[in-house]
DNA sequence: CTTTATCTACGAATTGTTTCGTAATCAAAT
DNA sequence: ATTTGATTACGAAACAATTCGTAGATAAAG
């Protein structure tokens, strides 16, 4: 089950920060052009979804992302990979290391990450 | 304007082609779970939205794509690495690669690639 | 105890995407 | 000319995602 944008959104505030409740999420989305209300209700349908669990013993409810980081990222890669770039990871690389976002640091990263692999 | 996920699938159909009728699109698309008229109808909705134009000379009409692969690509790109890796390319990259999918031929172009990187 | 602030629940409106049925048009074949 | 087949146009339904208003509950402050 693929995560919407926004849904993404909310999770990367919990994976970063760790169980946590809905105005702190908020809090920490930017997307300040959204009220409260509307994050509270995507968390509740994320929780619906399986996607999130939540601790309701208290009044203020605190929620924890259910599914992994690494797990969702790869499926979102994965179907990048395929509907944008027709299934070639190469491309996909090449053209991210061709953006000049990329810093000298993260290459060297990359580098160093190339060497590692050919070493297994 | 970012395309969706079905345009995009009809986007990857015309640049590999060049100019087609939406009948040789809807062949080409193994979407053959949805009827004729569907993906007609999504090629006009983005004829209304400028992605492409169309050649309405003769009964067939012959669209082309109006926005560029690689520009299309990179957004889609960019949108990645800021919802789903917080930022870093370097993180998606090497996720990338840790992909049992990516064979030892695309790992040697995208050190190819590193190389050209440096001697600029 | 009463007021105030914060929170959840929930329904509903809005917006965007995908899907297809039907009618009209056109061209080719009979 | 008439039929047949392929095409476009168009409206509308179905679905999904996003947004928010309002009501009710709960806790904290006065």
């Amino acid at each position: 089950m693929k995560p919407t944008e926004s849904e993404m959104e909310i999770l990367q505030v919990l994976w970063k920060q760790g169980p946590s409740s809905v105005r702190t999420v908020f809090e920490q989305l930017d997307k300040k052009d959204v009220g409260y209300t509307t994050i509270l209700k995507l968390m509740q349908i994320m929780h619906e979804k399986g996607m999130v669990d939540r601790d309701t013993s208290s009044k203020t409810h605190i929620y924890v992302a259910l599914i992994s980081k690494e797990n969702t990222q790869n499926q979102f890669l994965d179907k990048m990979i395929d509907t944008v770039y027709n299934g070639s990871t190469a491309r996909l690389v090449m053209q991210a290391l061709g953006n000049e976002r990329t810093s000298k640091k993260e290459i060297e990263e990359i580098k160093a990450f190339l060497k590692s692999l050919e070493n297994n």
